[in-house]
DNA sequence: TATGAATGAGTGTTCATTCAT
DNA sequence: AATGAATGAACACTCATTCAT
């Protein structure tokens, strides 16, 4: 079912496929993708650092599969756990609130997607995040369904609103695991976004005020 | 009146050290931080290698110069326009708006806050943003005051919501900025951040219905 | 048998770490630590630049190295040679006499104690040199010996005799270096040291002429 | 009386010619050659950077300069000294004894002579230390003079003792220069010196005994 | 004369990548 | 497949020197 890196791996080792993942997970998180340096990334990996490069292309392939691997996680267990909630609403909620414990339990996942996001997304253009765009368009499906229901205005367009619902969730996610002190719960940040965006996003009758 | 980067202009020209300034924030904005060549900035603000560095200390010193040039613009830019409103409402939406025209009448700026916020808060946490506070004290401050007139809900924690609406606005930002095709006009996107954020934060009567 | 910079050397190979040495003392010594080029040590060692840097932690270690390395050398042939003497004259006259054939046979060698001795005394003053201790304390062992045997003045101060015939010999010997037409055999200057410092270490009887 | 650097000196003043002498003096002494920046200096000397280039040719020249105002004032105080004793080895004991006051006396310019004469003589080989020779030729004279009074042994060269001499002389010097705890009061290496050497030099006759 | 802002050549060191074993 | 020693390109920063004022 994990159709994870399927490129890079052919008859390599899984099991030594996996540990460099995890490596290079943690080290991009810890230091940014620059300062990481391939040879820590092989030691933590326990393998040698000619070994990388049998499993990964370069080191930017390295980091787009790290990317890759992380975003898969998210976006499998947001699928799953939306499978089974048939309001828009709930949905929402949902994404909101597994999006920000995901972020609590793996702090590394969510450090490289940052990164990624960011920092890479200029020189590393050309790679279009497909992943990414898969992971966005679980958001774009929500709100779609909302307004196909009528129970979300109309006139919002969800291209604009998956993108501002992720920066946001993001956002709060990036204070969150900079933030020394935790001065809130993430759990109360997640109840108060999805508060917003619900009513944001709620139609209003044409109610009973003219 | 201009008091940017006082700190490390002596009696220096001023007009180099904007060459300078101005350079970088291209050059930052178009390579990222680890990519950019001090050779090319200073190739680019027309002066040798070595001027820079009469002028900035490092290259570290260099980026948080030209992210601060940028952020007080946006802040001096906000603050100036917010001044003539009085509504909440009608500041939130100013907000939204004034930071999405910038963004598009300088996209160079807003990538080196882009880049400054996310791979640089890595390597240089040491560095207390005081002025991108500045900059997120004033989205909570129009949040408090519109709760202070109960025109928005008091559930909410400003200080959550100062960085969700920032992140959202930003991550539009980014994603215009990256897009080649514009898929649709930013003042478009400003309007349904405002539509959203706006219809999150009100305060709802008891309501008659229910 | 050979101990030598063992610290730095780890599974490396012993070639490559003594080709490095010798170019490294040959352009040390031509140029001087400032002057000296990694660049220039690794073309004439065959090594890319990179490599002196698996073997040393720096220019500065590796100067180390090399002083150390020299020393060594110096120390052992001496030692070796005093233990077929026994009596502190001859034994006084040994040390002359093979530190100028060293000096001689080895000229880059020569160079390069100086250079540390002097020249980098200053900016490594932290470094002890136990090695360069471990070689005057050569000699002070000889004069101490000659007072026991009450062959020497026991007046005299070991500590301040070692650095002073130290310093002559050295002294002779960077001449006798920089010198272009040898104006005189360096076994003379050898053989006149010898003489003097005999004269003068002697202890005489109270002597019967008044 | 004066003759020091004419040559760079011509309508220039002499007080700040004075200063930057002294500033440099002080800093190559403290930081070696190479590590005393012209910026230094000028500060010291309370001159513009560009101002010691109006009295110097480059930072070499003023090495130079400095080490030759160095020994001119060494050599002075010598030969005024010298002037008013009539034994050679009175003299000789004087020489020593002068040298090693006038080290502790003034230790910046003795590291500055210590610096030239090793870490310089390397790089500016091409300069021949006139000055210095000037000063190792005293001590020539001195053993020249013993030998025509058939106080000092005739076998020996006065070119080869002047040097040992010096370099003895020299290394006492150093030494007592960077030990941070005196071990012993200069005066006595002074004495225990000349002890030696005049033992050493001394002609003894075919002496009564066998 | 004096200034000091500007210049730009020069270099130690790092680290992704290769390749002989 | 796996290793890890070797490679060498790349670059921020320094500082002696110049020159317009």
């Amino acid at each position: 079912m994990n159709q994870l890196a399927t490129k890079s791996r052919k008859i390599h080792s899984a099991d030594k496929y996996q540990k460099i993942i995890d490596a290079a997970t943690s080290v991009f998180a810890e230091r940014g993708f620059h300062a990481a340096k391939i040879a820590d990334i092989a030691k933590i990996a326990q393998v040698a650092d000619g070994t990388i490069y049998l499993y990964f292309k370069s080191k930017d392939d390295l980091l787009i599969s790290v990317f890759e691997y992380s975003i898969d996680l998210f976006i499998q267990t947001v699928e799953q756990g939306l499978r089974g909630l048939s309001s828009p609403i709930e949905k929402l909620k949902y994404f909101i609130d597994i999006y920000l414990r995901l972020i609590k339990k793996h702090p590394e996942l969510a450090q490289v997607i940052q990164l990624e996001l960011r920092q890479s997304s200029k020189f590393l253009k050309e790679y279009t995040h497909t992943k990414f765009f898969t992971f966005l368009a679980l958001v774009a499906a929500i709100v779609e369904e909302g307004q196909a229901q009528k129970l979300f205005r109309a006139d919002l367009n969800p291209q604009i609103i998956r993108r501002a619902l992720f920066g946001a969730v993001d956002e709060i996610a990036l204070e969150w695991l900079l933030m020394k002190k935790k001065k809130y719960p993430i759990e109360e940040a997640a109840a108060q976004l999805s508060a917003i965006f619900i009513e944001g996003l709620l139609s209003r009758q044409p109610s009973v005020n003219p």
